[in-house]
DNA sequence: CCCGTTTCTGCAAACGTGTGCAGCGTGCCT
DNA sequence: AGGCACGCTGCACACGTTTGCAGAAACGGG
């Protein structure tokens, strides 16, 4: 026989249906006979019956699934957010809905209707914009979501987000500290949250800690990309910028500034100190092992999720924004200049 | 006012839902007038109409969800793998639900469990062990699913396997060809498919390219981490083994053996040439970047996707299992033997 | 003792869609 | 001209659950 229904177990307990379902609702059970709900719930487990989560969801407009919209799952960013999301997600009855966007507005403008359609409950968002106007249009509809990573510029919506002023600030003392006084900085795009917030900590840590800020040493990326890092390094290059450590607004455009060095014969940190941001897995095997601003991704995957809970349950309560405090992870990118 | 429900496309259209509901539904469009299908089908789109996947499901015990079962998101194996699923998953109107088990059966029963309540209508499975009691129990309940990457011994289930033999096969040869003599095997668990073929593999190739296959050369991880991979070699150092080089089961098994070269002052390829299999991404960056074998894990995702979506739609359809042909990326970490 | 209140359970109607069945009209064949 | 088939559409019910409402029974207070 089929997955036992409600009906089944009703039958066998001698009730009726709906009073199976009040029973076996932990919300509703004081409506019932506490003799009666024990008799339900024990005939229930002993048929082995699970609710069917899609004929409550009918009738609840609730689906118990939420959308998380990241950018790229291949970027080794996500995943540990994504289990962190997952963590908190599963223990509440939610699953999460995941859809990659390749950064394409279209795309995400699609996926996010399919999500709507599955009858998500809320969204995650990854993937936000300084100036996003389907998330502007998502939330005045109604849809409610919290931003994790990044956020927008002018939308009254929870997020959780690493301390970048901080985390730029704690790399910039670190070279300071070792002696460098002409450092470059490779933004990241100017469309995102992170990379504005970065961009401007540095000029702040910069001036902070008694270097001039020379808008010489910084080159916006043209995205979060190893391809857009290395370009942004040689562009530096060739305009023959004086420095002896640049900062990465992220791993992967450390990264490609590795990819330049080697190119021209040169290796960091004798040529060159070089610092990311997010610490990504692996970073410790490479050559030379890279120096980081590391967040805790996990939780950070975490809060945001127990955010979006929160907003589902009470839905008016005012949104709420959380900093996570990154921490300096010195490897063997970063020494004295010579 | 809310997202229009097929009544209301009806009422506009001035015809019964029913009759919408046909229209609308490219398999049943056939029954219904040309002309009342253009215009209901017309109206739907003006309204933006989306059918509400929850209520079909409910009527046709359809959900349009397929679960995933991997061990962990964080593995960088997988990633890839899930792209390619839901690459193939989505242009078909099906969204993938994403679970990890971190290879802890309970964990997966319980897991799966949830994913059947949610009424997914077939599976992706990541974690198969050689001989896995749970899976066997879902077959015989007729539970549709494919599996990826790995597959149990005696289960007739489709699978798409990327070509151990040949890709291990590869990977000596090529060794040999440098001039190497003496080849040790990190094997991964023997619990896994993947683990044995790939052992195997490797004793077959070892004899038919002509050196003598001897045990005291191959050690068993007892997973496929970089902890385990580290273990193994230097169990197999302190045992006196004499080899130059080391065919690693798989790329984090290898990146074990990076941190036992770098404990003891030794490097890649000089002291010991090292190759890995799977081809993670920034496996060029690392010092030395690691020659692999690689196999294209986004097709071995989308294969698998394909494989279950046959399996949904012509249930009766024998199980087919399909080989993904592996290349040799050569870098640095391997060289001729001193 | 009666009536109001509480406590519990059943009834029935939803939620949005799919589908077997019947009915209607039209056209064609005999 | 009558009958039959066919093409199309509407009716009604089902899927499995939740929930407002009402009714029954028990109970307590005046």
């Amino acid at each position: 026989m089929q997955t036992p229904t409600l009906r089944d177990v009703a039958d066998a307990a001698g009730v009726h249906p709906a009073t199976a379902s009040r029973a076996l609702n932990p919300a509703t059970r004081g409506l019932v006979n506490a003799e009666t709900a024990k008799r339900v719930i024990k005939v229930a487990d002993s048929l082995g019956y699970r609710p069917n989560p899609i004929a409550r969801g009918l009738k609840t407009a609730k689906s118990g699934t939420v959308g998380i919209v990241i950018p790229d799952l291949t970027n080794p960013l996500f995943p540990p957010i994504l289990r962190g999301i997952e963590d908190v997600l599963e223990p509440a009855g939610y699953s999460g809905l995941i859809v990659s966007t390749d950064n394409d507005s279209d795309r995400e403008r699609t996926l996010i209707e399919s999500l709507r359609s599955r009858q998500v409950e809320g969204l995650v968002v990854a993937t936000a914009l300084l100036d996003h106007p389907l998330l502007e249009q998502l939330h005045r509809e109604g849809v409610r979501m919290v931003m994790v990573n990044r956020r927008p510029r002018d939308l009254d919506v929870s997020s959780v987000t690493p301390d970048d002023a901080l985390g730029i600030e704690l790399a910039v003392r670190h070279l300071v500290e070792l002696g460098h006084t002409r450092i470059a900085h490779l933004a990241g795009p100017s469309s995102t949250s992170t990379g504005v917030a970065r961009a401007k900590a540095f000029r702040n840590a910069v001036r902070d800690l008694g270097l001039t800020d020379e808008p010489a040493l910084a080159r916006e990326c043209a995205a979060w990309t190893e391809e857009a890092g290395a370009a942004a390094l040689r562009d530096l290059r060739a305009a023959g910028a004086d420095f002896t450590a640049v900062v990465a607004s992220n791993d992967l455009i450390a990264l490609g500034c590795y990819d330049v060095l080697a190119e021209c014969g040169l290796h960091a940190p004798d040529d060159l100190s070089v610092v990311g941001f997010n610490g990504m897995p692996f970073l410790d095997k490479l050559a030379p092992p890279l120096t980081t601003v590391t967040i805790a991704h996990h939780r950070l995957g975490g809060e945001a999720a127990r955010l979006l809970l929160e907003a589902i349950t009470e839905p008016d309560r005012p949104a709420r924004s959380v900093l996570l405090p990154p921490t300096l992870v010195v490897r063997a990118s970063t020494a004295a200049p010579r």
